[in-house]
DNA sequence: GACAATACCAAGCAAGCGCTTGGTTTGTAA
DNA sequence: TTACAAACCAAGCGCTTGCTTGGTATTGTC
């Protein structure tokens, strides 16, 4: 299952908005401008210019501009939770499997999903105590995902630290990348991956 | 050389404020509130009242609300780097020295300067590109500390990862500690420190 | 004890903010 | 064609923002 599949069936759910719908034009606009300039810096007035109509008219899409946020990040969840599902799937063998899910992650943040990865991350505090809730709970599975690899590579001896810190100092490392790697620079996804796996010390 | 004496001989150097003056004081409850709720949520009212004064009272100590975020960096970086410093003379051998640093950055992060830190970390894109320049230059006084000895690892073959790309995954990793680590919890900043060296193959 | 310099207050201005309102255009289906 | 909802516009309200202003205590110095 490719990712343009996955992505296909999320929208026929209506999990997740169609990136050429009204909907998810605005919320593609919206991770972008949320990165560059911050959620705070950024001004329904911004948001509406940016696809191209009146800033009272973002009022009949979302109910505040704080909705729009919460949109963007729990749409990005349901989405990467479903790329990091089935590329654990597909692979074989344990570390295999983290490799893959570093993978998808490296290329989630720095991706076509990268600037609604980078508000995911970096704009969580402007989220509502309540809307954090409910985000939470999405990432929870999420997260699960990465236990359950990392647990058994710590049962097998290959990651000698506890899982949950190792998981906690990946979160870190991988959503870090955002602020300094260049996808079209000469080291490539897949190369830094493998930098990450070797200072893991899970390659020799 | 303690602790102490490294902050008060950054002091006399006017380098950074006295904790106990009124810019020091200001500097820190602006460090917490830009921490807690962000810089642009955080207003000068907020902060005026903070420290027990009225909001135009403020410029007087400083020229715009962006000065306060800057000094709060260049302290910060300046302090920081002499603790630093200091760390990786201490230590002997180099994996040594790489603890060192780890443990000091993990205590910076967790530590007193934690809430100062984590705004040097997560409102850079409020600084003004010209301020952002003059706070990079300092960062790389910082940077240069970990690159040696990260070179000298590397070159020995205990760590096979590029220095570079090590270094910043590191900084992802700890400076990610400040949203989950807790320091008064059941795990203590050496034990974390002996994980991130875990998780790196540097212990056995 | 005179005299600056420093630190602060009380009041408010101009601009920008999120959001509302009442009405018009566009799309869809009978 | 009619009927109706969804999508949008134009205008602006009420409030908050960073910052300014003119004046008053407080402090340090000789």
């Amino acid at each position: 299952m490719n990712q343009d599949a996955i992505l296909q069936a999320l929208v026929a759910d209506k999990l997740v908005s169609a990136p050429d719908s009204a909907r998810g034009r605005l919320l593609t606009e919206a991770a972008r401008l949320f990165r560059d300039r911050g959620y705070e810096r950024t001004t329904v007035r911004d948001l509406a210019a940016a696809v191209g109509i009146q800033s009272g008219s973002l009022f009949h899409h979302f109910r505040t501009k704080e909705a729009i946020l919460k949109a963007v990040m729990v749409e990005t969840i349901r989405l990467n939770t479903a790329l990091m599902q089935a590329a654990v799937d597909e692979a074989q063998g344990d570390r295999a499997k983290l490799r893959a899910l570093i993978h998808a992650e490296l290329e989630s943040i720095n991706g076509l999903t990268g600037e609604a990865m980078a508000v995911l991350v970096y704009e969580w505090r402007s989220l509502s105590p309540e809307a954090q809730e409910e985000v939470l709970a999405l990432r929870d599975i999420y997260e699960q995902l990465w236990l359950d690899v990392l647990g058994r590579l710590h049962r097998s001896g290959e990651v000698t630290a506890d899982p949950f810190v190792v998981r906690r100092l990946l979160t870190g490392s991988l959503s870090w990348t955002v602020t300094w790697f260049q996808s079209g620079g000469k080291m490539g996804l897949s190369e830094l991956t493998d930098q990450v796996m070797l200072s893991l010390g899970l390659i020799d």
